[in-house]
DNA sequence: CTGTTAGCGCTTTCAT
DNA sequence: ATGAAAGCGCTAACAG
């Protein structure tokens, strides 16, 4: 009357290797070595057909937790990002999801929407889910993030960011960019162009305003500060910024970026001024958004997904042991002409 | 010169728990009772003491395949949607996050694009990741998703979508949303409304044009099918939509989505066509994006920050063992009066 | 070509 | 109050 092993309570448990090994009768390393597809397999064919049975009956998956454990591997990415409303961060992500398939690697992305709780929702990543890199796309405090990362012997690169003392990022040459939409508004014969700038003291909202200073300079002007207002990088900082402006003389607006520059747009709108016949706009970064308001806006374009994939590769470089750093700023891929910008009547 | 332990090359290993338990001179599971804060754990305060100290010290974290291999849990969710274009999957993930956070879980955002590969991606993810549990977002196949991950034991719930035999899902109340909608267009006197519906056979195309027409019989008013375009739920599918639309005899129109709204704009504004002097417009799900546009857009509110929570919170609750299963409706929060419409000049 | 063995880092009875 | 021991499911030498 012993009783009979109570291991395997009728619950439906997944079945594992050594349940394959059992019913291929085989041991459970070569089944192991088949179902990988082990480099140096020398399997008998039909033995390596009965286990591909047997797994294919029992629809035997391997538990990514234990082959984790082993190999201290997981295949698996993280791209953190700060909410979503923002289409460059749904750019990157495709790129970087594309990325990773083409090596092999799933890539979820984990969400850190507000700077205060990010220490917090950052160790709660890596006490939840094990990863072999991070992506970090734009936080706050994205230098400490990646120091963060690093502490923990985790590959990890900025995109879309750059912090003081971290040598691995892809961003965007924002310098550029916004001297090639200042210059599409001077070749239109606008002289009198303000800029709605990025958040005070931003690195990125820096470069941008030496872009645009650069280009005025280049055409002899000198750039006025009240033709500046500074925002954060969202349709309400635009907008606002956009309603100091109204009364500035300018014909005119060079926004920082997509969102602010349709919030400018919905000022103007309010304002009764005309786009573009009263007030030229053209902003950075190109998504479907611009696509979408009235008039469709004109932007210069990045190459925000191949941002994203870029990052991926570095990381994923690293991770294989290629120690490269990278430091890369890609140029900005064009100009998207649509209704907003139109000569000076000036 | 026996070679003394070749065991910890300088490579910066994490700490482990044993590394903790020998600076503690304590045993490993001591150190697991003590850092898990475990239930009886009896500890004399000391040694508690000093445990806590050298996992300080250490910078001690506990690896989270280790534990989950051990406990069979991850503590761990993944939301799976389609790409994040779309407001409403954002608000989702929004709600969701909030819910798993507030239940101790983290959750990962799993992005499947194409309807195409979704197998290949699902399999992917549950290869790469463990998960205690899944809510699906809308994806082409939902019910198929659902399937796949039942298979594998894995508590799962649609959200923003039902499939047939799915018995786990929230959705909004999609019929009285276009109910509501539609009667507030008839409210300002209008009586020749157009529909700009859902793809055709998709459910809650289905349910929204039942309410859309319930509304207007309702009003004595007989539907016609030649006021109703069929569209994908996105800018291009409105913006074609409408433009077979234009030679309608209306006055107003109902969207189906917000993104088909605004595409509808955009065709209305490319024909001369004023919202809302000559035509009115009001669309089902509110956004951001709403206000963006010009003139800001007239939408019906759904909830849909608490669909993802409610999701979620079915997903744990199936975890802890609470059969719940869940078919929910949530009902529209309002209407959220923009510019988009005015009453009928008729 | 296949099996044995050891162990990844953690939790969990069960003894003491 | 603490320790010993087993094992979650898998992989990687190594032996045969």
């Amino acid at each position: 009357m012993t009783e009979p092993r109570p291991q395997r309570p009728p619950t439906q448990r997944p079945p594992t290797l050594r349940d394959v090994a059992r019913l291929a009768e085989v041991d459970s390393s070569v089944v192991s070595r088949v179902l990988r597809g082990a480099s140096g397999a020398n399997v008998r064919p039909e033995t390596r057909e009965r286990i591909e049975q047997v797994a294919r009956d029992l629809g035997y998956s391997p538990n990514p937790l234990a082959r984790g454990l082993r190999t201290q591997r997981t295949n698996c990415l993280a791209l953190v990002v700060p909410q979503l409303d923002n289409p460059v961060f749904q750019q990157i992500a495709q790129g970087a999801e594309r990325a990773a398939a083409a090596r092999g690697f799933a890539l979820v992305t984990y969400h850190v929407r507000d700077a205060a709780q990010e220490r917090e929702r950052l160790e709660h990543l890596v006490r939840s889910i094990r990863v072999d890199g991070v992506v970090i796309a734009t936080l706050m405090m994205a230098g400490d993030a990646h120091q963060f990362f690093e502490r923990l012997g985790l590959p990890c690169v900025l995109v879309n960011r750059e912090a003081p003392g971290v040598p691995n990022f892809v961003s965007v040459d924002d310098e550029a960019g916004a001297h090639l939409a200042t210059t599409h508004l001077l070749r239109l014969g606008h002289r009198r162009i303000a800029h709605i700038a990025g958040p005070h003291g931003r690195y990125n909202a820096i470069r941008r305003r030496e872009g645009y200073e650069r280009a005025l300079r280049e055409a002899g002007i000198e750039p006025e500060t009240r033709l500046v207002a500074a925002a954060e990088y969202s349709f309400e900082g635009g907008r606002d910024a956009m309603a100091t402006l109204l009364n500035a003389d300018m014909t005119a607006i060079f926004a920082t970026t997509l969102l602010s520059g349709i919030g400018a747009l919905r000022t103007l709108d309010v304002a009764g001024r005309r786009v573009p016949d009263d007030v030229s706009v053209i902003a950075l970064h190109d998504a479907p958004l611009a696509e979408m308001v009235t008039p469709p806006l004109t932007t210069v374009r990045f190459p925000t997904e191949d941002m994203g994939a870029e990052a991926v590769d570095a990381v994923i470089d690293h991770i294989d042991g290629l120690q490269r750093h990278l430091e890369r700023r890609l140029p900005p891929t064009g100009l998207v002409e649509r209704g907003s910008c139109a000569p000076s009547r000036g």
